[in-house]
RNA sequence: GGAGUUGGCCAGACAGUCGCUCUGAAUCUUGCAUUCAGGGAGGAAAGUCCGGGCUCCACAGGACAGAGUGCCAGGUAACGCCUGGGGGGCGUGAGCCUACGGAAAGUGCAGCAGAAAAUAAACCGCCGAAAGGUAAGGGUGAAAUGGUGCGGUAAGAGCGCACCGCGUGUUCUGGUAACAGACGCGGCUAGGUAAACCCCACUCGGAGCAAGACCAAAUAGGGGAACAUUAUGUGUGGUCCGCACUGUUCCCGGGUAGGUUGCUUGAGGUGUGCGGUGACGCACAUCCCAGAUGAAUGACUGUUCACGACAGAACCCGGCUUAUCGGCCAACUCCCACU
RNA sequence: GCCCCGGUAGCUCAGCUGGAUAGAGCGUCCCCCUCCUAAGGGGAAGGCCAGAGGUUCGAAUCCUCUUCGGGGCA
């Protein structure tokens, strides 16, 4: 169910399918990231990235964050299928890959339990 | 060897594993499914400051308004760009910088200081008995009505002369020209400011791929109300003309969501030869070199080095400007040492 | 992607047809008034006018380039 790849089906890409994440959704945020969670009915886990110009202003640091954050949805084993929403947090503009991959993995372990019990 | 100037090139490399996107082929379970092969960010992709292509508005037309450019010649699809030349400024030099038309078309502006700030006036001074003459001297100021010397004079003054500067010429020489030089003339007038209005010359129609074209679930192929009667309205920015279309306004509905296309073969790259001082042009050969659309190039490991800066295509080109760790090559200049 | 605006005192804004002291209100500090406070009156401090370069004798103002912030597009 969950391989070590991420094809086109398994991204959210509209916005009726992002709405649905930010109007119900259990979340779990740090300095780096704000990362939403809702439960879907489908068999595998979604991933959707709100990068902002905001927080992260050059597009080169824009596209480094979002190629994080997909391979390491993609290597990790995603018990539950929900669809998650990642989000740029203040600091993650300044962090090297080490930081963000650290607290991705304490974000997907937080977001199980939570899942679980939703 | 050191310091420097100009021009050009590169933007870590190699291997392995996993993963993304496009193209081609094969296989069948006809799904954007799997496998194999190949391609896959920049010198600035940036800022959006200019110029084009392309698309729609009329085949992009006329007048005014408005905007831009501004020594000369050339290059170019075009430009506010580039090349060569001229004038001016800086540097010992190689070189670099330069919005560099017109103030004798007109209008405006110049605080403070200063006698006086634009038109010939006179506060002190100088001369003179006085009337008056004078602009040589005078603190100022960004700017003060040519400068130096000699003569001259009551004192002075282009009043006269020499040199320099300035202006000027149906003049001559060189140059396509800007301009430079020579000669003659003018005793000197015509001060500054045009990134102040302006004048002159040249250029510019408007919008922008969210342009534009097509498909199209559901609903609909229309319904209702009011007003006006040949001038108005609409058609992309201002006014008028001209052109095209034709009732107008309001309410409900629709025009939507979504998808396809535009989308990459181009003023293209590379090499050789020829023409040109050069920008560049011509000829031949050869190559196909990103096309995503919630947006593709990454992660991990190893080796190695100078330990990797600025930074990510979004319709496409030509420039300009700005950011940037470093490295390499070529030509030239200055200084020191040696032969 | 494209097209427009703006940046002046701690805050909100004037000044932007160049001229020398950059101004107003609120806020801050000091004094007066009051038994005390508020209100009121008087006074003071606080600005490299977003940054750099140019035009000019002189720039907050004109021109160019950066930087930061805001808005619009069917």
């Amino acid at each position: 169910m969950c391989r070590a790849r991420l094809q086109k089906h398994a991204k959210l890409l509209k916005a009726v399918e992002f709405d649905r994440v930010f109007d119900k959704s259990v979340r779990s945020s740090d300095r780096y990231f704000t990362v939403l969670a809702s439960p879907n009915e489908l068999t595998y886990p979604r991933l959707g990235l709100a990068i902002s110009k905001r927080r992260v202003r050059l597009a080169v640091g824009r596209n480094r964050l979002k190629r994080l954050v997909r391979e390491n949805f993609r290597l990790t084993e995603l018990e539950c299928c929900a669809d998650y929403v990642v989000m740029a947090g203040p600091q993650a503009a300044h962090a090297n890959n080490r930081e963000l991959l650290s607290a991705l993995e304490k974000h997907w372990k937080i977001l199980k339990q939570k899942c679980a019990s939703f």
